[in-house]
DNA sequence: TAATAAAATCGACTGCGGTCGAGTTTTATT
DNA sequence: AATAAAACTCGACCGCAGTCGATTTTATTA
């Protein structure tokens, strides 16, 4: 049975969701106090915290939710007749759009997903492996092709890229890249580093 | 005329971070009160934001002195008559057991480093050069012995390996890597298939 | 239905990071 | 030595995230 209770908790969760979605992109982050929330959500302060731990738990879950929404578009568009590399970076550019419309946001979320907290830990794994689910396929599809080698873990090659994306954010925090257009020749060039190696070719 | 005052300023920078040194690494960073900082540094607290504009700023300035001494170190240490790659896995090793020594300070340092704000970003990208300027040696070094290719730019490279670096650091965070063993081996994979190439060789 | 146990709710409360402007000390000028 | 300007110091103050125990709501039992 889906007892009352259940149903209620559901329905407060989804609330308090609700109104992160609607102030957190109305006035940010920062400036979206839990009261407001609980306040917007109509329950108490106190109650809010019987749902998630922290604020920023709250700001992740409300992440995963547009992230997901993001992906979903992503494995549509995905078009396997073209280069791993122009896969690849279709999917990392679709997440820097999603990242670079509101750098607070993409900032938060990256600190706790690359360098989570103990208390966060696990939603970051599981986030992550939403991603290796993405990208094993493309790999193991262009492994097929003849494209990528076969003899290498495929979660080495997953890392290897995400590194590479991670990096070229990172730049665009850092200020080395400006534009969009920026980031995307960076990432292409240490895609097309990655795929042909650095050392020279044997002679 | 080095007037009294800039004498007193640098002495009053100093005593905070003294006493930032004595109290984060006794009682960690969140367990640190501004008040307290300031107690110890016998000033007011609101002299202390005179001095840096966040706590997070004082926390940076810290972890500089410790990563000034450990780049040191390591520059000591260096051999320049071993594997490009093992020179590799030495530095970052060592940055990885500064980090690993006290993993709140890490996370902090890292979260910042990589994805810092706008307050910290100029604080980032010279900390960030301090570690091209210890690369790029390497890398010449390196080319000259026929061991990197010539015809990449090295800032390339260097963002390529400081990449796998983060990656590995964060699978560490991320409770995938447990070991420093682990770390070890896990960097390793990933700088050899830096070198190769991910792409099949050419028949 | 009444009694009781368990779970969920709440807002007053704590200690924090950071601000502010009144007050103090140093420097520059005469 | 007197004075004005500038730089610095300070702690009361603000709004915040997160805690806690008293209170209410729900589920269970007899």
């Amino acid at each position: 049975m889906a007892g009352l209770r259940e149903r209620k908790k559901l329905k407060t969760r989804a609330a308090i969701l609700d109104a992160a979605l609607n102030l957190f992109t109305r006035q940010g982050y920062d400036n979206t106090s839990i009261s407001q929330l609980a306040q917007a959500a109509g329950i108490g302060k106190g109650t809010v915290y019987g749902y998630f731990q922290t604020k920023s738990e709250i700001f992740l879950a409300f992440c995963e939710d547009q992230l997901a929404f993001v992906y979903q578009e992503l494995e549509e568009k995905s078009s396997p007749d073209t280069t791993l590399v122009e896969q690849l970076l279709t999917l990392f550019m679709g997440e820097f759009r999603f990242i670079s419309r509101n750098k607070e946001f993409g900032r938060i979320l990256l600190r706790e997903t690359v360098f989570p907290k103990e208390l966060t830990v696990e939603r970051s794994v599981e986030l992550d492996n939403k991603y290796i689910d993405l990208m094993v396929p493309m790999f193991k599809q262009a492994q097929k092709k003849g494209e990528l080698r076969t003899d290498i873990e495929l979660i080495l090659v997953v890392g290897h890229f995400y590194a590479l994306y991670i990096m070229t954010v990172s730049g665009w925090y850092m200020g080395r890249l400006i534009t969009e257009e920026d980031v995307y020749m960076g990432m292409e060039s240490l895609f097309h580093q990655a795929m042909l190696g650095l050392a020279p070719k044997k002679i």
